[in-house]
DNA sequence: TCTGTATTTTACCAATTAGCTAATTAACCT
DNA sequence: AGGTTAATTAGCTAATTGGTAAAATACAGA
């Protein structure tokens, strides 16, 4: 596998199930049964996701008795966003439009500072 | 492997390699030959990684004598940023004040149609 | 038609991944 | 201590991935 931090987090995205239980966690955090419920697939099998979503940094666990509770941890996805961002003049229209806009409202607020 | 287009696309991204041909790509069209220069890896290597771009819609390729010219194709890179923008507030610390900001602008643009 | 260039296909290998079941660890509660 | 629940580890199999080398295909030009 790779072992640079994007890749690991491009794969660890590349799976619904994955996918899922972030969009489960990005409701607050949960307990791996609580994270295993929605899905037709054995405990231990949750935990692998799981751990591959740990080691690409998007989860982080807790522990709680005999929980160990999982939160959502969007540092990857920042840094997916980040290079995301040098491909969006190719599929936002609106970009280019945007793009001046943002302009203009900095030099707005720049002279506005003034 | 699964067989959703976002978790196509995001095993596509999941690779140096691929992302840096994106990058070659996005510079404009080229050939399987100038794609490979860069890589210390054999030319049928890059093929199949040109295919896994392919079968995930980011590059479609011409046909122009014995060379098969690749370009970058977008449209999965809009799916992912769609998916992402939902985990936007986790990551983005502007987000709140620039949503509020766009909110106003929306708002005095439609007392300015009044 | 032959030759060289561009690219793909085939056959093969090693490493990884995703799933399972069974066994184990950890922590709680009587 | 004993029983229950939460979660992980271990060991297996099957499928996938990423690479190679060698052969095959497609085209251009002499």
């Amino acid at each position: 596998m790779q072992t640079d931090p994007l890749s690991t987090a491009f794969s660890a995205l590349a799976d619904p199930t994955r996918r899922a239980m972030l969009a489960r966690l990005s409701m607050g955090e949960a307990t791996v049964n609580e994270l295993a419920e929605p899905f037709a697939m054995t405990l231990p099998a949750v935990s692998k996701h799981l751990k591959v979503l740990e080691r690409a940094g998007l989860v982080s666990r807790g522990r709680n008795a005999q929980f160990r509770p999982c939160r959502l941890e969007a540092g990857p996805l920042k840094d997916v966003a980040a290079w995301m961002e040098q491909y969006r003049r190719f599929w936002d229209d609106s970009f280019d439009r945007l793009d001046d806009y943002l302009k203009q409202i900095q030099h707005k607020e720049r002279s506005d500072d003034a």
